[in-house]
DNA sequence: AAGTGGTCTAGACCACTTG
DNA sequence: AAGTGGTCTAGACCACTTC
C-alpha cells in the first residue's frame, strides 16, 4: 500500500483519536484553553483572539472551538459580547438578595465600580397579571414601572424591572433614579421592606434582553424575583432580575430558621 | 437567463431568509417547537421525536435543530438524558435552602416521589483544603465524607457531598444514609443547625457528575453550597449541591433583617 | 475595506441504547 | 441489527464591528 496517500477519511485524520485519553475534542480543548487562560494570566474583561485563530491553533473547525467556548462561558470563565469577541470574566459579584443593601453599595464594597441607567420610569395601572401575581387589591391599582440596567466596570451585567405601588411612594418619577432605589426608599420615604419572598432559576435571556445586555441571541441568563411587603405586611414592590450568568454569585446566610 | 438553474448557493435555499421576521431560522424552530409542546399537552418526562425526524420536519440540518433544542435546554422547557434523547420537564422543584427540611420532605410535599441514594460514605481527615474551607481547627480532624444522588420521580436531579464533623454525630455511618439526612441529625442526635452560608451559581457539571446524572458531559448545572454551624456556632457541616438546572427553583422568604 | 462573529449546509463516523 | 445521539469536517454567506 502507498503510504504517501492523502487520510481521505476523516477518522484517521482526528488527532483526538489517536490520543490515549477517550475524551471528545472539544473537551481537550477546553482544558487547553483553561490552562492558556491561567498561565497568560489575562486580566479581566481582556478579549480572546479570534476565533478563526483559535481554531487554527487547536486544529479544528470553529464549530470544535466554539463548542469548547461554550462550555468556558457556561462555567463563568469567559463571557460573550454580541459579535464582538470572548472575553475574560471577572471574579463573580457576590449578592445577597436578603439584605437590605442596594447594588450601587454590594458592588462598591466588593472594589468594583457600577453604575445604573434608568431605561424607563412610567405610572399606570398594574395591570390583571402584576396584580394578581402581586396580591393587589384590583387591577386598576397605580404603580410605577421602572426598568433599569446595571453595570460592573463598563459592563452591562444585569436588566432590573421594578414595579411599585404608587401610592407608597409618591412623587417617585421626580427622583433620581439612576442611583440606588433602596436608599432612595429608605432616605426619602422611611421605608425598609419588612418581608419578602424570593424566587430564582436558570433560564436564557430574550431577544431584546439578550441585545440590551450586549448577550448573543438565547444566552443563558439568572432569572430573580422578589415580592417585598411593607410595614403593614402589604404588598408594596415585586422586582425581576436578569443577570448575566457568569457575572453572579447569589449568597446569603441564615440564622437557624426554628421549625 | 436560466431559470431552472437549481440553486447552487445556499443563500437563496434557506428558507428563514425570505420570510419577513429577520430571526435566525433555529429561534423560529424553537419557537415552534414550544407552540408544538404546548398544543400537543405532551406529559412531563415524555420523549421527544428523534433529532433527523424533528430536522426533517423542520427542514433544517442536525446543528441547526439543536441549537433549537438547547435553547429550551437552558429554559428548562426540555432536558436531555445522555444518548438517548430528550425529554419534556415536569414543573421545577421548589426548595427553600434556609428551611430545616429535608429533601425528602419537600419533594414529597410538592406532590413528587424523591428517592436518595448513597454512593459513598467514609471516615477520615478533613485534608488541608476542607479544613480551611469549613474553619476547621486542623487538617487531621476526622470527618464523614457522604456522596449521595438525588432522585425525583425516576429522574436523577441533584449529587449530593456532605462533609460532617464526626465528633459531633458519631456512629453516622451505622445509620441508613439513603434517607433524610435532616431528620437523622434531628432525630438520632437531637441537632439543629443554628446558622448557615450559602452559596449558589451556575455552572458546568464535570464529566464525572454528567455521567451520575445521565446527562451529557459539560452540560450546564447549579451549584449550591451550605456551611453550616452548631449549637455553639462552631462548623459542622459542609455540603455541595450540584443540580440539573432545569429541575430547580430556589425561593426563600426573607424576614426584614434590619441593618 | 477588512475582519469578526453568527448562522447554516451536507455530509460523515462512532459509541451507545434499544429492541 | 438498527437506530439514536454525540461529535466533527470543510466549507459558505451575512450582518455587524472595527479601522
Amino acid at each position: 500500500m502507498n503510504d504517501d496517500l492523502p487520510l481521505a477519511d476523516g477518522a484517521q485524520a482526528r488527532p483526538y483519536l489517536s490520543l490515549r485519553a477517550p475524551q471528545p475534542h472539544y473537551l481537550r480543548i477546553r482544558d487547553q484553553l483553561v490552562t492558556d487562560l491561567a498561565r497568560d494570566l489575562l486580566p479581566a474583561d481582556s478579549q480572546l483572539p479570534a476565533e478563526r485563530e483559535l481554531a487554527e491553533r487547536f486544529a479544528c473547525t470553529r464549530v470544535t472551538l466554539r463548542q469548547a467556548l461554550q462550555l468556558l462561558e457556561s462555567d463563568g470563565l469567559i463571557y460573550r459580547q454580541n459579535r464582538r469577541g470572548w472575553y475574560v470574566s471577572p471574579p463573580r459579584i457576590r449578592y445577597d438578595p436578603t439584605r437590605i443593601s442596594g447594588f450601587m453599595e454590594y458592588v462598591t464594597a466588593q472594589g468594583r465600580t457600577p453604575r445604573t441607567e434608568c431605561l424607563q420610569a412610567q405610572r399606570g395601572p398594574a395591570g390583571a397579571w402584576l396584580a394578581k401575581r402581586m396580591g393587589l387589591d384590583h387591577p386598576e391599582q397605580q404603580v410605577f414601572h421602572l426598568q433599569r440596567r446595571r453595570w460592573v466596570d463598563q459592563r452591562p451585567v444585569l436588566l432590573e424591572y421594578n414595579v411599585l405601588v404608587a401610592e407608597w411612594c409618591p412623587e417617585l418619577l421626580g427622583q433620581d433614579l439612576s442611583t440606588s432605589l433602596t436608599q432612595l426608599l429608605r432616605e426619602r420615604f422611611g421605608h425598609v421592606q419588612s418581608r419578602s419572598a424570593l424566587l430564582m432559576h436558570p433560564e436564557t435571556l430574550d431577544e431584546k434582553q439578550a441585545a440590551q445586555l450586549q448577550a448573543s441571541p438565547g444566552s443563558n441568563g439568572f432569572y430573580l424575583e422578589r415580592l417585598s411587603f411593607g410595614e403593614q405586611g402589604q404588598p408594596v414592590e415585586f422586582d425581576r432580575e436578569f443577570w448575566r450568568p457568569d457575572a453572579l454569585a447569589v449568597v446569603l446566610e441564615t440564622q437557624g430558621a426554628p421549625l
